[in-house]
DNA sequence: CGCGGCCTTGATCGCACTCAATTCTAGTGG
DNA sequence: CCACTAGAATTGAGTGCGATCAAGGCCGCG
């Protein structure tokens, strides 16, 4: 709890404010959770919306705690991981701008996986009290709510799908291709222990020797040096996700 | 479709005039979706909810196919199976009895996976027009789907932390605790195939050597002599699927 | 009785895990 | 500015687990 609070930096008041019309007009808006409202909808958030940025590895909230509110993404990367009994865990999903994080804990009372910061993070904090007061007023949010529940079932089962089956090769390249890539197919990846535990209990070591592979046939290449930014051949690793 | 058509074999006429009475009172409404409906919200169900009943193998829907209807399991087991563009497929869901399936389909308007009958079994069709009427005007329904919509995630996310993780013996082990038990601690599972498919990629082979392993062991006790029925240690196979 | 499907069991092989050593970077403090 | 340290990635050697190939058995069915 300690952990959270000092990790959690609270923009600046004056932020805040602008933050309030800012919402009608956010730049992620067409993908994010608000993506149908209304002016009218809109009338109805009093309070403006808080926004946090986080450190990487910081705890954005655990299993079990009450759901007091569920997160948007704004821009970075966050891992969804759920722990087994014997210590060891699975990252379960993982998000980048536009998603929204926590669904579950807003069904049930309480977050049943752990999320955390996988880079330097921007979130917007949606109350679970001001969803349910508009959901019940605006079939805008609960067709926004549907689509959530949708696309979260759907990455879910992408995920049992194209990452646990086939040839190591195959799902290192589909993992890869799961990274948001900018224009110049450029990628940002994350550590090699996170990256195993998206496969399902994969060693570092191996995703290590697969990333290597990759460089050495020409499908990466690495722009940095400690392994973390690559430009991608994507049909390249198109082609290997397909086969394997 | 066409074997579609030929497999659904719907019930008689006289049969479904008890139905139209019978969903208020039936034996599994409590865990299915229609729980907390009042019986103002029955008033609007016009016609009777039809009920279906396939053979084993049977396919229910199609990855593909319009969502026209949600199903009901009412008695016998159903999977869900992904296919991979190699061919390769991955089930990534199995349902019972009270279990609602299609539900992404609801969102979107086609089904994104096939599902498929393990044992005879015995639905409930649920036409999605008749869903979104009642879900505009019951927020009893509301709630209902919205816990749909959790235990789904839920359980996708509980494959992908429990049977894609650890060691085989663990994870067949996790695997058979997903199959009911009767009173008697008997439980009927699916072909070695399914079991593989369900663990991701697993070999039939690999399958039957541990279940082999298991009744040497005492964990299992083969009740029939094709290696689908089987009085199960619980405790045992709790405490294997827990270390490792 | 023969046939096909499914389960079982055996033998072999290769991929990925494990243990271990090395390199590189970023951060820290003298 | 440089030595030192901690963390992460890389690379190597050896091993074991599970895939693959193959053969045989059991059951239900025509």
């Amino acid at each position: 709890m300690d952990i959270k609070a000092s990790v959690l930096q609270r923009v600046s008041e004056w932020e805040r404010a602008a933050l309030d019309d800012e919402c009608r007009h956010c730049a992620i808006r067409s993908s994010a959770l608000f993506a149908e409202l209304t002016d009218e909808d809109f009338e109805r958030i009093h309070r403006p919306i808080d926004r946090v940025r986080l450190a990487p590895g910081a705890v954005i909230f655990n299993d079990g705690d009450a759901a007091e509110a569920l997160f948007t993404v704004r821009r970075g990367a966050v891992k969804i991981e759920h722990v087994l009994p014997d210590g060891r865990s699975r990252i379960t999903a993982m998000h980048h701008a536009g998603d929204l994080i926590g669904l579950s804990g807003y069904a049930a009372r309480r977050h049943d996986a752990r999320a955390v910061a996988l880079t330097e993070v921007e979130l917007c904090r949606l109350p679970v009290s001001l969803l349910r007061e508009l959901e019940a007023c605006s079939p805008r949010l609960q067709a926004g709510l549907e689509a959530k529940w949708l696309a979260a079932l759907r990455e879910a089962n992408a995920w049992l799908t194209e990452l646990s089956v086939g040839s190591i090769g195959a799902r290192v390249a589909r993992l890869l291709l799961k990274f948001p890539a900018d224009p110049e197919d450029r990628i940002t990846v994350c550590s090699r222990q996170d990256m195993g535990a998206m496969l399902g209990g994969v060693a570092l070591e191996t995703v290590s020797r697969v990333m290597s592979r990759f460089q050495r046939e020409g499908v990466l290449e690495s722009l940095d040096r400690v392994g973390r930014v690559y430009r991608a051949d994507l049909a390249a690793l198109r082609r290997i996700a397909a086969d394997g």
